[in-house]
DNA sequence: GCAGATGGTTAACCAGGTTGTCTATCTGGG
DNA sequence: CCCAGATAGACAACCTGGTTAACCATCTGC
């Protein structure tokens, strides 16, 4: 069997991810968003999308309450978030985002659809809808736990505004 | 526009190597091969390649000699490779597949290429063809890290323990 | 023949996850 | 009204894959 193996398309869907998530993160280090990473990003945006709470952001995340305290105490320490109490409930430390988290969201955003432009420009934008559309319909059909999708498309879709 | 944002294709890619990957992990353990990782198997690809001692299978998977050596140790643990005292230099350990590891090579290719073909019959075998063709283009070849980061290498693992 | 490169090992550490345990605080049924 | 149980969060120990750094043994080239 000739070039076309399946585990040649894993490594080029994994090759295609990094390649976008490697140039965000470098851009981001370039406009004062050192060391942010995808992970945080993209917990971010949970934040924005509702999850007001360390426990919120771990269901939402599909990760232990604990792994998301530990994100956002990066997020904390990196003034992306505060930690305010909750005057309804003395458990609580509800989370709100920064105007630091605010921009960082947007800078993100625009880099990634940067990217995404980008190889339009170089494959064309129709067959990069194409593309973007067939994968759709592989990656969709739910596996088991945590496609991304499920948990993660929903808010990807909306701006944080 | 939800629909085409940039980090909702990363997400996609993402999505798509973590599909395939999870399958063929799966049905992997169901064949004997259970705790083994896209890495291992990677890693093991690579030394059918010609990666003959740690160091060079580090500089092959971009990572350090180091982390070769533990991924290799694992993989010797479980007598997918035979590590053999080089007669003409005294300080390599020559990297030998063992038949078990040529089988999961084998095996895994196969699952591989199982998941592509299912796939091919959801979109269509040409849709898929043209997807990995504008793929390639985009993946800088060039720059083909095999590589996984910590905090997606972490989502590779396997829960079960 | 020796300086320097190279292979391998060990150790300390980091990042992000896990589980388990503990406290404080809500909440609902008797 | 009160206590059992659920929930939020904090802390600790541990796991997995990576990283550097340091070190020894062994080649290699001038």
């Amino acid at each position: 069997m000739p070039e076309s193996s399946g585990a040649e398309l894993a490594l080029l869907l994994l090759g295609g991810f990094r390649s976008m998530v490697d140039t965000v993160q470098q851009e981001l280090a370039e406009r004062g968003h050192g060391g942010v990473r995808p992970v945080h990003e993209f917990a971010l945006r949970a934040i924005g999308a509702g999850a007001d709470t360390a426990s919120d952001l771990g269901r939402r995340l599909t990760v232990s309450k604990q792994a998301a305290a530990k994100t956002i105490a990066f997020l904390e320490a990196n003034d992306y978030v505060r930690r305010e109490s909750d005057p309804d409930d003395a458990r609580r430390k509800r989370l709100r985002i920064t105007p630091r988290g605010d921009e960082l969201l947007t800078v993100g955003q625009a880099l990634f659809n940067d990217v995404r432009a980008q190889w339009g420009q170089q494959i064309g934008i129709e067959e990069l809808e194409m593309l973007e559309a067939q994968l759709a319909k592989l990656v969709d059909p739910g596996h088991p736990r945590l496609s991304i999708p499920g948990w993660l498309a929903s808010e990807l879709g909306e701006s944080v505004s």
